[in-house]
RNA sequence: GGCGACGUGGCCAAGUGGAAAGGCAAGGGUCUGCAAAACCCUCAUCAUGGGUUCAAAUCCCAUCGUCGCCUCCA
């Protein structure tokens, strides 16, 4: 079976298939800049990131676009607040998000496009769909006309007499139809502007998205993703804005990640029920947070807390637990043994496609290397040699790299190393200690090391330790 | 009010017609000077009520509940 995804067009699982064969055109909605990015942020940038390593690990070359949203109220009302320029605010913010994304270990775009170096892409489009009578000019302004598109709601399933009903659309005069959607919008003085036939001002949001995608990827894409609070109104816009021009059918898959939840609601910084991506990193490191969004479906919301957090950190000690080097004094494995351990790597790496060529099932995918892991403790506490645990562990490493984990042994990046020959002396000293049997001051150092976040353990060869 | 998603053990969570994956936590055991780690064992009939089927967590209907969207939002 070869891959399927759940298209949001759709409603259903379908077989994954591309224009181009072999190579996938695939855009993500990025962020606003107007703000530090949060963590919802971040699970949208990683559920992709794992969805386009997998596809390029299944021999896809992925050209990935994600874009910045540049201009916009929010940024001119916060740079105004600040007495900065918009521009430089939004540079910032951009630097700091892709700079949060390198440290979750997020594979880098390739390509970033934003909207302000777009303008001559973007004019063009609004003037393609004014002259198609899709779109039509009301004092600078320039809005989409919805009735004259057949199809509008077919993404999110809404019809535009449902729309009105009991909606909280304001009204404005100059509209055709309330839920026409601003294309271009004429700028107040003192807001940055751009030329354009209809006023000096910059264009809406939706627009954007559409003149990026056709830019960079073309009239058609692959795959276009982002959260599902973009399903309405964002993306139904930009099918409505690019299918309005091209006649072609935009994009064959859309995908939707669920949102991050923090005690029952999504996080949004609206809500001021926010974690900020460097807060959290300054608290975990980046694989528990991968292994947040692993652990359940991308669509599903991901609940976020206490609970979930520990038991995250709990699955990664496994996970990295299990490049512990072989016994010392290992007497080796029989053939039998060690065929049964090549057996399970070769099953997992069939049982990993399986389950993730099902919509990117990553919680199947750990279930899996979970029994991966089971067996090379077993193998290890079997008496196999490190060379003989090598090539599962090889194994291992390379689906994991696949999910984006990288599983390194944990350190204490404060002390960059400088602590280890001190703790070396007073663990080779416990060992003295616990030759002479003097349990009592061994079992103190070994104490106190914890309570520094140095674990110890003990076996009959003698004893090795890792930050906790 | 409209549209959409969802409700699986203490917690997280896969599975979408044919004997309920996995992890965390918990309990018992092996190992250990004692621990830790690891290994072995134990731990659910899938919100509720109907229906379809030889067979349903999986399909249909209803009810209850949760969340998202309908205004900017990953």
């Amino acid at each position: 079976m070869a891959l399927q995804i759940y298209n949001t067009l759709t409603r259903t699982k379908e077989p994954f298939t591309t224009i181009e064969p072999g190579k996938v055109r695939m855009y993500v909605c990025g962020p606003t800049v107007y703000a530090q990015a949060h963590i919802g942020h971040a699970m949208s940038a990683m559920v992709f990131d794992i969805v386009r390593r997998y596809l390029e690990y299944s021999g896809y070359e992925v050209r990935y676009v994600m874009n910045y949203t540049d201009v916009d109220d929010k940024i001119i009302n916060k740079a105004n607040e600040l007495g900065e320029d918009p521009f430089a605010l939004a540079q910032q913010y951009i630097d700091e998000y892709n700079q949060d994304l390198k440290n979750l270990n997020i594979l880098p775009a390739t390509l970033n496009p934003r909207a302000t170096e777009e303008m001559d892409f973007i004019i063009n489009m609004i003037a393609k769909l004014v002259k198609g009578d899709h779109a039509y000019v009301a004092d600078g302004d320039v809005y989409y006309r919805v009735e004259a598109d057949e199809d509008y709601g077919k993404l999110s399933g809404r019809t535009l007499e449902g729309m009105n009903a009991g909606s909280r659309i304001q009204v404005d005069e100059r509209k055709e139809h309330p839920m026409d959607f601003a294309l271009w919008k004429s700028a107040k003085p003192g807001e940055p502007a751009w030329e354009s036939p209809w006023s000096k001002g910059r264009p809406g949001w939706h627009i954007e998205c559409s003149a990026m995608n056709c830019h960079h990827l073309g009239e058609q894409i692959d795959i276009h993703g982002g959260g599902n609070d973009l399903i309405f109104p964002h993306h139904e816009n930009e099918i409505a804005q690019t299918e309005s021009i091209t006649g072609k059918a935009f994009s064959r898959f859309w995908m939707h990640n669920g949102m991050l939840m923090l005690k029952g609601e999504k996080m949004a910084k609206s809500l001021g029920n926010i974690i900020s991506i460097r807060e959290f990193l300054k608290q975990h490191p980046a694989d528990v947070f991968r292994l947040l969004v692993l652990s359940g479906s991308y669509r599903a919301p991901l609940i976020y807390g206490e609970d979930v957090l520990n038991q995250a950190e709990q699955v990664l000690k496994r996970l990295t637990g299990v490049k512990k080097p072989a016994l010392t004094g290992a007497k080796g494995l029989s053939e039998a043994q060690y065929q049964l351990l090549m057996e399970a790597a070769e099953k997992a790496k069939i049982d990993f496609v399986e389950v993730m060529d099902n919509d990117f099932n990553t919680a199947g995918a750990l279930a899996v290397l979970f029994e991966l892991v089971k067996s090379l403790n077993q193998a290890r506490s079997d008496g196999a040699t490190q060379e003989q645990l090598q090539p599962a562990l090889n194994r291992f490493s390379e689906l994991t790299g696949v999910l984006g984990l990288t599983l390194e042994e944990s350190s204490s990046s404060a002390e960059g190393g400088q602590a280890d020959a001190f703790i070396d002396l007073l663990v080779n000293l416990r060992q003295t200690l616990r030759t002479e049997k003097n349990w009592a001051l061994a079992d103190k150092i070994r104490n106190d090391l914890l309570n520094l976040g140095v674990a110890i353990e003990d076996s009959k060869e003698g004893s090795r330790w890792s930050w906790n």
